[in-house]
DNA sequence: GCCAACGTTGGC
DNA sequence: GCCAACGTTGGC
């Protein structure tokens, strides 16, 4: 899940506890949302200066209708925070290593929540060096 | 600022 | 239904 570490980062959610992740403006990426299920786990990935994977996080709830929209047919779900990345890892790693490159994070500018696999999230724990 | 990717819109 | 134009995201 790809968020504006200006406007919500790590940081802000470990502050904050349980949030609402809303404002997703793209069918595919709600669809997404709407796939999860409470307990499912989720890495948090910030873009800008420095892209990459910075944490897990748990989902909470099941989907439900977008508050932050007046029309149109949105969802969120409400996450926590889990654990921070002993690492962070970066957009570079995940784009040159086999197996996590394929992600639509690397070309897929506009989608931001995918389904990883699991083979694709064991292998990013490792590289963040990080077990839960 | 530029560009790749790709979603959305609207003409036909 | 097709497709061109345009907009948005996000890396660089």
């Amino acid at each position: 899940m790809k968020t504006n570490p200006e406007l919500f980062s790590w940081e802000m959610l470990e502050n904050g506890g349980k949030t609402r992740w809303d404002g997703v403006r793209n069918y595919q990426a709600r669809n997404n949302l709407r796939e999860m299920k409470p307990g499912d786990l989720a890495f948090m990935y910030h873009h800008g200066p420095e892209p990459g994977v910075v944490g897990i996080m748990k989902i909470v709830s099941e989907s439900y209708d977008d508050p932050t929209s007046s029309e149109g047919n949105w969802s969120v779900v409400d996450v926590e925070p889990i654990k921070k990345f002993e690492r962070p890892v970066s957009l570079d790693e995940i784009r040159y290593t086999p197996v996590i490159c394929i992600l639509p994070l690397v070309n897929q500018p506009k989608l931001s929540v995918m389904p990883v696999s699991q083979d694709q999230w064991d292998l990013m724990l490792k590289i963040g060096k990080t077990s839960i």
